[in-house]
DNA sequence: GATGAATCATTGCTTAAGCAACAATATACA
DNA sequence: TGTATATTGTTGCTTAAGCAATGATTCATC
């Protein structure tokens, strides 16, 4: 049981980092080919599906997605262009203006969701033993939590 | 125990992109901070240390990094014109150049290292309780196991 | 030994992201 | 009220990555 080397720590930080980037890099694939849109996209999509009227502010959004806000002006572009989400200004504060799912939006994530979620469950949560869940998504929350606040 | 639904399922993977995403913004950011140069570099350099001779093929590279080939030539041209690492042909197989790491680069390697095991122990290490590296390990082996292979 | 297929690194082109600077607007405070 | 400060989204510029095509070389098979 000789398991807390710091060797064994930073083993575990490289794998997790491989691990993100194969199965990343196995998922945007998947979703290339079977929609031809990238996980960012799906990710906007899900986001403000998830959020009051399917609108979310340029800002927030930022933030959920981990992105920069001048790199969601840009996403926000090109996904509009492609029909997906639109813009609506608000009339409360004339700064900001709110990305809004489209119709078309929705049923691209529509389409997109069961077979995203049968590859997240192919390449990542199949491996996941009994017990590790809850174990796992307690790791994680104390990262978060902690990172967030400082 | 009914923490296997599907929904806790991609609750973790979710987590586990943002932990990815915080964690390495806070890394990256302590590296350039420090050392002014990137994760990427730094994962050459130390992929370098650990091969026989500080050389590898841009195949083996590239490999190792999880980057295309020509992401590598172009990383190695850049870490070559800031002194780090430099070129050898083979004699035997004239198609294959070997990147070799410099004394310059070693050095700052040598430099960046203790600052960024503190960064990754502090950023990411210390949330793991006890046990926790065991489980983490064999389910992030698991995962690798099965998405090399297919 | 000669020719076709495979492999290695590089290059041109495209895409996507970040930072810093900016303009428009809102808020604070005096 | 008026002026300084902060916030929101956008734009110019830079950086870094990938794909597909290329040239050089090696391997395989006849």
């Amino acid at each position: 049981m000789a398991s807390q080397s710091s060797q064994d720590q930073i083993s575990v930080w490289r794998s997790f980092l491989e691990v993100h980037s194969a199965v990343i890099k196995a998922l945007e694939k998947e979703l290339i080919e079977d929609q031809s849109f990238s996980l960012t996209w799906y990710d906007v999509l899900t986001h403000l599906s998830e959020a009051p009227g399917a609108r979310m502010q340029h800002q927030a959004l930022a933030e959920s997605l981990l992105l920069s806000r001048s790199g969601v002006t840009r996403l926000v572009d090109r996904m509009a262009e492609a029909g997906l989400v639109c813009r609506e200004s608000s009339p409360e504060d004339r700064r900001v203006s709110y990305v809004v799912m489209t119709q078309p939006g929705r049923d691209a994530l529509d389409r997109a969701s069961p077979g995203h979620m049968r590859g997240i469950a192919q390449h990542f949560v199949r491996y996941l033993a009994a017990g590790d869940v809850a174990l796992l998504q307690g790791f994680f929350s104390r990262v978060l939590d902690g990172e967030s606040g400082g």
